[in-house]
This record gives C-alpha cells, sequence and structure tokens, in this order.
DNA sequence: CTCGTTTTGAGGAAGTTTCCCGATTCGCCG
DNA sequence: CGGCGAATCGGGAAACTTCCTCAAAACGAG
C-alpha cells in the first residue's frame, strides 16, 4: 500500500477539527499531521509540514479561507486544498475557484463525502458537492449579471452612492446609472438596498470583508 | 454518583456533530442519548428522550435554532437548551434569551468550555462565553438604538421604502424620517445602504429570515 | 464580416431621500 | 413636580436616485 495521505486541517471551530480529525482518524489510508486555527499558522505549517491535502475552513478570523488558499497556492502552486463553508453562494464558490482551491464542499455534507472528497483532492481531482452543482445551476438560470455589474454590485452592497461608485471605478456618472438599472432590473428590485437585501441574501456577493 | 447528564445535539452540520459527540463521550459524567440534523426531528426526539440538556445549533435548515428553542419550551419550560452559534451579535443573542435558551455559546470556543456550559446548563444556570459578553458590553456603548428605531431598521434592510415604512408600522412618513435620522446618527452613516451594510456587518439586525 | 452583448456615455423628468427647522405627548426617575 | 428621553407629527429645500430615451465603441461567436 502507498504512503498515507497526509493532511493538515485549518478551522476556527475547535468542534468542527475534532469531528474531522476523528474522521480522519478512521481512516486506515489517511494521516492528520496538523491543525490550524487561523491562516497564519495554516501557512507555517504547510511550509513545515508540506500536507498532500488542506482542509480550509471558508471563514477565519483575520484572512479568510480563500485568502489563505491564494497564499498557499502562491508559494506551493501543487497544493491540494480543500474547502469547507457553510456557504453555498455561487459567488462562494467562484471566489474559491479563482484562488486556486482543488475543492469546494458545503459543511451540511456527509462526514462520508468529505472524507471521499480528502481522498479526490490528493489526487488532484476537482470536488463540488451535489447541492453545490444544483445551486450553482439554479443560480446561473437566475441573476447571471456581468462582471461589471458585479463590480458594481459589490460596492453598491457596501453603501456607495453613485458619485462614489463613478469615481471608485472611474466611470461616469451616467455609466453608473446604467450599470445599476441592469442589475434592479435582473435582481428584479426597485432601489438599491433591495438590491443589497437581495444579493446578500442570495449569497451573489458578500458582506463581511 | 449521580446519574450522568442525558444529552441531544441537534445541529444540521455532521463534522460537527461528530466532534461534539466525541468530546462528550471523553466525559465520564455526560452521556449522548440521540443526535438531530433539523428542527422536526430535535422536537421529536425531546419528546421520546427527554433529554437534561440539548445543545441545539443556531442556523438550521427550515425553522432556526431559536425557533426550535421555543417550541421545545413551549411544551417543556424546564427544559435546558445551549445554543451554539457562528454569530455573536447582540440581536442574536436576544432572540435566543426571548426564546428561553439556557445559554449560549459562540462555535469559536474551545471544547472545553462547551462542556463546561453543558454541565452549567444540566445545573440550569446561564451560559454566556466571556467574548459574548464583551461584544455586548461593547455594543451596549455603541448602537443602543431604541425598540422603535429596531423596528424601523429591520424594515429598512429589507429594502422598504419611507412610504412602505409608513405604512407598514403605521406612521406618518415625518415620524419615518425622523427615526432613520436617529439610525443614521446612531451608526455614524449617511443613508439607508450604508446603514444596512453597517447593521447586517455588526450583528444588530439578521437579513436571513 | 455581422450580430449580439457588454461597456461606455449624455441628458432630463419624476420621485425619493436626506437634512434642516420646528412642536406635542407620554412615561419615568430623582 | 420638573426634566429628560422616546415617540409622535408637520413642512420644506437640497441632494440624490430612479426611470427613461438615445447612442457608440469594443469584443467575441458564428
Amino acid at each position: 500500500m502507498n504512503r498515507k495521505i497526509r493532511i493538515l486541517i485549518v478551522d476556527d471551530h475547535a468542534m468542527v477539527r475534532l469531528g474531522l480529525s476523528q474522521a480522519i482518524e478512521r481512516q486506515p489510508d489517511l494521516e492528520l499531521v496538523g491543525e490550524a486555527a487561523n491562516g497564519a499558522r495554516a501557512l507555517e505549517l504547510y511550509r513545515s509540514l508540506r500536507p498532500d491535502v488542506v482542509t480550509m475552513d471558508y471563514q477565519l478570523p483575520g484572512p479568510d479561507g480563500v485568502a489563505v488558499t491564494a497564499a498557499i497556492r502562491a508559494e506551493f502552486p501543487d497544493a491540494g486544498i480543500l474547502l469547507l463553508s457553510i456557504y453555498e453562494g455561487q459567488d462562494d464558490v467562484w471566489r474559491a475557484t479563482q484562488a486556486g482551491a482543488t475543492g469546494y464542499l458545503s459543511k451540511s455534507v456527509e462526514v462520508a463525502e468529505v472524507i471521499s472528497g480528502i481522498r479526490r483532492v490528493a489526487a488532484r481531482q476537482a470536488v463540488f458537492s451535489a447541492g453545490l452543482k444544483e445551486k450553482l445551476a439554479a443560480r446561473q438560470a437566475g441573476p447571471n449579471l456581468t462582471p461589471r455589474e458585479l463590480d458594481v454590485l459589490r460596492l453598491l452592497v457596501r453603501g456607495r452612492s453613485n458619485k462614489e461608485l463613478s469615481s471608485d471605478l472611474g466611470l461616469s456618472q451616467s455609466t453608473v446609472k446604467h450599470h445599476i438599472e441592469s442589475i434592479f432590473a435582473k435582481l428584479g428590485v426597485q432601489d438599491r438596498t433591495q438590491a443589497t437585501a437581495v444579493a446578500v441574501q442570495r449569497g451573489v456577493v458578500r458582506l463581511e470583508p
């Protein structure tokens, strides 16, 4: 038999770390080599341990899981990283794939699915949960904002005015107004506050960072 | 020695259930008697098992942890329920205490703290994590909105216009404008979209339901 | 190359929000 | 009782947003 798959857990919730470590220890082909509760420690441990797979929580104190993923991949382009998140918005998955995550699973999946996800990430195969694919497909049929509209929406949701938007993005106010109207039409709302509510609820954009 | 403390875990994340169950099984005085992944199953199991303590996740598919807590307490007023949440907003804790939760812990605390929380809930003592108390105190010093302003803010965040607000709450538009201006002043913002962003980020109000 | 989409832009009318001024009522606390 | 904060209401001017029409450059797909 081959060498065991060496795993690093990154999660700020002690209970999740405990659950994951238990699940891993029950598998003869998996081996837990380290645990980190924040991004800095994760990077440090990655450098010294060089694990085969990292299970990374989406939300972490300080730089979030996506940022840590990007940081690790910048240094180790062949790293295998499985993002675990309670969020299932399209924007989250998109950000994750952009950052170089090998897989993205919702935390509501069964433990067995995480284990099989780890094995597939170890083989550098992409992993996305069935539920996520459904949601992505469903969302694709819905909003479907253009990249520029997303830029505008992300700032809009943070409370920027048209004037601020235009200087933030280097556009004329007319253009900003145009994009905003397109966003309203696609989200089916009448004003920016509703757009914010809908966008955040559907996970089109995230508010926290 | 006394009978063991009988525990029911309610959480939709399999990994958290696994972690909690492991932590509980390591304690000689604690006994896991059931696990539920949703509110309906939780109520069902509570009726048949009558556990001493329920550890309840804040967010669940369908009715959330607070609603399930209220449902259990309506039937069993002496139930001991420990809410576990990733959210630390004042509004969440407030809703939890109103629903009759015995304690409220952030999921970012250590496992030992959850275990000691379970023991204290078993003794029907209130449990709130140190971090939460700090945050609550900090928030108390901050916004400190009046009840009426909170009513307005909750609707504002969902994208209602001044006109809608006035009919929703049975007020004149003048009064609504007045409340909104007070909210802006207390949150330190200039417009309703910023107010939405700040309120959601700080957990003053929740958007999901 | 042509078509459709995206992105950019102008301008204006109508409606809404923000920011002021003012005022009355109510209940609570010292 | 007097004062104080909360909640209520009115009005108005300035600013901003929404909705509309029109237009053009850039770009990829077919």
